[in-house]
DNA sequence: AGCCCGCCATGATCCAGGTCAAGGCTGGCG
DNA sequence: CGCCAGCCTTGACCTGGATCATGGCGGGCT
């Protein structure tokens, strides 16, 4: 950070200085009298997997940003068949912008870390801070193009394909400062074999025969069914069928 | 129209006046003066169907308000496997906003009249009239909801339960001003076998299958191959599993 | 007219992934 | 410690929808 930056900071409030949502996401476009003005009605929390953060068709009055941890958003038929239709990671913003009711719902899928806001803060910084509500109309259409790269995914791809674009993705969503060219990665899955399930339209004994397999042809390893080792990035993307 | 409103109206160009894009669309939020330096720019086309209107990862310096007819949203994998991944209907916005090249292709799926403006003066507008970069916020808000909703649809529903909930969309879509609780509906399919299966995540042949089923049972009539009658709307809705 | 081409319907067969079943591993808790 | 619950793996078998094949129908073109 240059001199000059330190400067500007001097009004930031402490509990903004170092987030994530102010470093990348919403809250970078807003000038320390916003700032100020939002920290006072914020709050912080730290939830553990499988809370349930916003319900389908329920009436929401507050927005937050995710710090760290994911979120998964879902849809359920009324017979209990389920589907995740996004996944968030830090900063992402978690909440549906002009509707009183969220249209999904989302549980933390890790322990999450959040900083909510009243949605009343939310709707006046939008007004007062034209970029603030640019930030959330790039992050939705973002998640608008993920959303139909996934229906891709779900709707025309093989079960091997789908588990290889699956890790695929969460190799560049988790760490997003590493070389989207290296040849290996390392992450933890953030997600059960049956959350997987869920994401790609397959049975959890089908994303595990397909680990398995991916295992079995020396592209992952994997330690205590949670930690993943790809050992040939190009090996992985060859199985994504373009 | 109210007198009031006529006065009003007074300034507005006459290629606007009675124009689906100022009517329910976005260029609903600009006044007589953004509407004059606007339609300065803007050209209308009507193209046939199959026309290709935007290329994935083509440079765009282009965007459209679509007038009349169906647009489909496709993307495609090296192989050909194809996916329909949004449709759009009048008034719709067409193109990516904050994005050089499109991810997606657009094509007619019927005869579709269009009117285009440079993406410098749509990017100005957006600027210069804060409602109108929100009304486009708030269109990529509901082709998101849209996009998460179908992701269910071709995820986790059966042959059978998704053939119903494509007849119900298009049932709703094509004529906003019916009464979404009528008994029966009646409009022209706007996509071929082949494209409802791409919409779908089916093959034609499944969906043609569906379709007789449907017949069978007394659920709909099909004239031409194109022109459909929803006897029952009640029995559409039971077949959409939840 | 005669031909072709795109679209649609329907039957026969196949197979990827779903379903059912059995067992292992880990961590929390009485 | 022993028990239980959640998560994962693997095997055996089944089925919904894909695939392959055949033919009909209508509209445009020569």
């Amino acid at each position: 950070m240059t001199a000059q930056q330190d400067i500007h900071s001097s009004g930031i409030p402490v509990l903004c200085l170092s987030c994530e949502g102010r470093h990348r996401g919403p809250c970078g476009a807003l000038d320390p009298d916003h700032l100020v003005g939002l920290a006072k009605t914020a709050s912080r929390h730290k939830v553990e997997p499988g809370v349930k953060l916003v319900g389908e068709a329920e009436t929401v009055d507050s927005y937050s940003n995710v710090l760290s941890g994911v979120v998964k958003l879902t849809k359920t038929l009324s017979d209990g068949r389920q589907q995740i239709v996004g996944l968030q990671f830090a900063p992402d913003f978690l909440g549906r912008p002009f509707k009183m009711d969220s249209p999904i719902n989302a549980e933390a899928a890790t322990v999450v870390s959040l900083c909510s806001f009243p949605k009343a803060a939310v709707v006046r910084m939008m007004k007062d801070a034209p970029e603030f509500e640019r930030r959330l109309f790039k992050q939705a259409l973002v998640e608008l193009d993920a959303a139909r790269e996934w229906m891709v995914t779900v709707g025309r791809k093989t079960a091997s394909e789908k588990v290889a674009s699956f890790l695929l993705m969460i190799a560049r969503s988790i760490d997003r400062t590493v070389d989207p060219a290296a040849k290996s990665a390392c992450f933890d899955l953030p997600l059960t074999r049956g959350d997987i399930a869920d994401f790609l339209a397959l049975r959890f004994e089908t994303v595990s025969r397909q680990l398995t397999r991916l295992r079995a042809d020396g592209i992952i390893r994997i330690e205590n069914n949670r930690h993943v080792t790809v050992d040939s990035m190009s090996g992985l993307e060859r199985r994504c069928g373009g």
